[in-house]
RNA sequence: GGCCCCUUGGUCAAGCGGUUAAGACAUCGCCCUUUCACGGCGGUAACACGGGUUCGAAUCCCGUAGGGGUCACCA
């Protein structure tokens, strides 16, 4: 093996893909890709009871969403294949008998009560709960007592007494475990199936991987894997423990979190770019170094620093979220803008999916109005409200701008002016306003702001000539009416 | 509870022995714009605490406190 940087993502096909995986899968890219090496994925399917059907794949799309590609895998295979873990059971077997052999793993022929009714007592005594070590020592005749009495046995890796085990954390230096505080742990299963932790380390250590980067909640299955490693004499990888990623309960997200959206696929259905959720995710735990913020997955790999990782954990903030996607969304082309924008409003049954191409103009004009203040497509529908509604409420801003003395005279003198237009284009509200202006002397929200509520019920909103125009004259004679009517 | 990790504004964060302790989001104010939005400028706001080491500590060491992770035949 050379000094080749080979980096892998080792997702289990049990779900969608998270904010937090998906942050592990950007950095093992932006590693690789930095340093010219190689980027693998491997799907860890050996929970076969919590594989979900379609798991793997919708992995494998939203990473090709956010922009990740890589260069062996399940799907596009490889030297160092297969690269499913249930396709590598000889492979695991192998290595387990080998163990087997050498004495340093052995059959445990416990039950999953007899664990737990264990486990319980340490608990009970305040001990640490960890594998008595019962059948450590099992005696020939007692496997074949158990195996007659139908048990089926798991095999658990021996381990070594009053050793320790320290790693060069890439984020945080020196860490330090004791065997003792393990137990002897399973590394195959009953059915067969080999578990995480020695499933991996034969993996990593067959698929050549050079550098291990995960979450921090893997930081205590390191000593597990290095026993491995140490098992077979083989050199382990170099680890590196990216910090967890908080609720604003400051706790690990968690997939029952309600009130944070955390798959991938939630904000690409809700009109995120994929590149701006790039950029977010990789400033989440990871630094760059000047003051800029918005950056291009080019430059991302070109400047990506391990040195730079930190080691507190950070909460998920979606309002900056929200506000870098807005800014990804100012600088897209209008008609992407549209793409990403009218499925929204299709969906809420604001307009009809298949429109004129009168209509179809008409709204492209309404969202690309919005373009500046839109920070996510599904944000049009609210935004756009006062375009689809009948009735416009007024809140307390709203009506105390109306109260303004001067209102119902330039509410009146604009409404004539409006009455006596063939046209209806932003220029033409434009000159009205400009008239209202002169007749009634009142300029600047004097004038504006009585307007723009009275016809779009807001004290902010888009541009309003514009506006106006896109409402069309009849919607907005008729909303003047009714607020002068009103204002009686 | 054992073990491991972490601790700079509300949030993300820079800082790696000497700084007026950056910047961004959010928030507040002002300016620009005949309104709004965008944008620009500015304000409020932080080194968890206690001991050391040092001429000097946000930076190094040790404690304390707090937070988090993990202790499965899940991954």
């Amino acid at each position: 093996m050379t000094n080749e940087v080979r980096v892998r993502y080792a997702p289990s096909p049990t779900g969608d893909l998270h904010i937090g995986n998906a942050r592990t899968a950007l950095f093992n890219y932006l590693y690789a890709r930095h340093f010219d090496g190689k980027f693998i994925i491997r799907t860890e399917d050996t929970d076969t009871k919590r594989n979900v059907e379609g798991g793997e794949e919708s992995q494998l799309t939203f990473l090709k969403w956010l922009g990740i590609e890589w260069d062996e895998g399940p799907d596009v295979g490889g030297e160092h294949g297969p690269y499913r873990q249930t396709e590598r059971l000889d492979t695991y077997k192998k290595y387990v008998d080998d163990l087997l052999e050498r004495g340093l793993a052995y059959p445990c022929y416990m039950t999953s009560e007899e664990l737990e009714a264990e486990r319980e007592e340490q608990r009970a005594k305040g001990q640490a709960p960890k594998y008595s070590g019962a059948h450590r020592n099992l005696s020939k005749e007692q496997m074949e007592a158990f195996e007659a009495e139908g048990r089926k046995a798991s095999i658990r890796l021996r381990v070594p007494e009053g050793k320790s085990y320290t790693f060069n954390d890439i984020v945080r230096g020196d860490v330090t475990f004791e065997a003792s505080d393990f137990g002897d742990w399973v590394i195959m299963k009953q059915d067969g199936f080999p578990t995480y932790n020695f499933a991996v380390a034969i993996d990593d250590h067959f698929m050549g991987i050079s550098h291990v980067l995960r979450g921090e909640e893997h930081i205590s299955n390191t000593p597990r894997q290095m026993m491995v490693y140490d098992a077979f004499d083989w050199e382990s990888p170099k680890f590196g423990h990216m910090t967890l990623i908080l609720n604003e309960e400051r706790k690990k997200l968690s997939k029952r979190d309600q009130h944070i959206l955390q798959f991938i696929e939630q904000y690409r259905n809700l009109g995120y770019v994929p590149e701006a959720l790039f950029n977010f995710i990789t400033l989440l735990g990871w630094s760059p170094v000047g003051e800029e913020e918005l950056f291009t997955k080019d430059e991302f790999i070109e400047m990506f620093d391990p040195d730079r990782l930190s080691t507190s954990a950070a909460v998920f903030d979606p309002q900056k979220l929200k506000w870098m996607n807005g800014e990804y969304i100012k600088e897209l082309p209008v008609q992407e803008v549209i793409d990403l924008s009218l499925p929204h409003l299709i969906e809420a049954g604001k307009i009809e999916e298949d429109m004129s191409e009168e209509r179809r103009t008409w709204i492209e004009e309404v969202i690309s109005l919005y373009q500046e203040q839109l920070d996510y497509g599904a944000e049009i529908v609210e935004l756009t409200e006062v375009f689809f509604k009948d009735d416009i409420a007024y809140d307390e801003a709203a009506q105390a701008v109306l109260e303004e003395e001067q209102a119902v005279e330039v509410l009146q003198v604009f409404a004539d002016h409006l009455l006596q237009l063939d046209e209806f284009t932003p220029e033409d509200v434009k000159d009205q306003l400009k008239a209202t202006q002169k007749e009634t002397k009142h300029r600047g929200r004097k004038l504006f702001m009585p307007v723009r509520v009275a016809t779009t019920g807001q004290t902010n909103g888009p541009e309003l000539p514009k506006a106006i125009s896109l409402l069309g004259k009849d919607v907005v004679v008729t909303r003047l009416d009714k607020v002068l009517k009103d204002l009686e």
